[in-house]
DNA sequence: CTACGGATGTCCT
DNA sequence: GGACATCCGTAGG
């Protein structure tokens, strides 16, 4: 079984979402490959987790793919920026995980033309890295992330020294659901959306 | 630096 | 007509 397999073979979906840190988020356009590594996650647990787009099985921005196979692409858009997800479990059980930011590392130049942002201004978001990689519309939504123009990529993956477990973003900490906390981020990292300045490591980057 | 409000496109009720 | 898993510019400490 190769990576991509055993990953999506783990039943818990916190899990795959931190193992998806340092992996390689590819996307073959035209004229590049251009990407980065993974370095913010969230984790939306199916019908019963009321922040996840399938709660109580309600039909809302096509999430029937949330009910498809594991490493199956889900993309919703949000005030017109589309938001990456990859479905992480099997049949009836519509869990995802949502990719929040990446750490360039393939395609400098066209990542800068894609979104002409200085700094680590360019991937810190999940609307601002969709924008940089050049993804604008649905075209490859439904597919895997195993085999099509936009996949994981195992091969360079780097370790986290250190993973922080947070609240979600736009959640309500108080309540029940979000105390285990669902958002996974590489300590340190400095395209973490809204990380302080100080717990920026700029030698690493967080990684091992 | 943080905080807040307006812009914005889809989709739902 | 409202909600929204966002982004960006501006105002103020």
């Amino acid at each position: 079984m190769d990576e991509f397999a055993s990953l999506f073979a783990l039943e818990d979906t916190d899990e795959i979402a931190k193992k998806l840190l340092g992996v390689e988020l590819l996307y073959q356009t035209q004229r590049n490959l251009v990407g980065g590594h993974i370095v913010e996650v969230e984790a939306y647990l199916g019908e019963q987790d009321p922040g996840s787009r399938a709660y109580r099985g309600q039909k809302k921005h096509n999430n029937n793919l949330l009910y498809g196979p594991s490493g199956t692409i889900y993309m919703f858009k949000m005030y017109g920026m589309i938001m990456l997800n990859v479905v992480t479990q099997t049949t009836d059980k519509p869990e995802g995980v949502f990719i929040r930011a990446i750490e360039p590392s393939r395609g400098i130049e066209e990542l800068s033309l894609n979104r002409p942002k200085i700094g680590f201004d360019q991937t810190n978001g999940p609307g601002k890295l969709s924008q940089a990689l050049g993804i604008r519309d649905y075209e490859l939504n439904g597919q895997s992330f195993n085999d099509s123009l936009l996949r994981f990529g195992f091969e360079e993956k780097l370790e986290p020294k250190e993973v922080l477990t947070l609240a979600r973003k736009g959640s309500d900490e108080t309540q029940p659901w979000e105390q285990r906390g669902h958002r996974f981020v590489v300590a340190g990292n400095p395209y973490v959306s809204t990380i302080a300045k100080e717990e920026i490591d700029l030698i690493d980057h967080g990684w091992n």
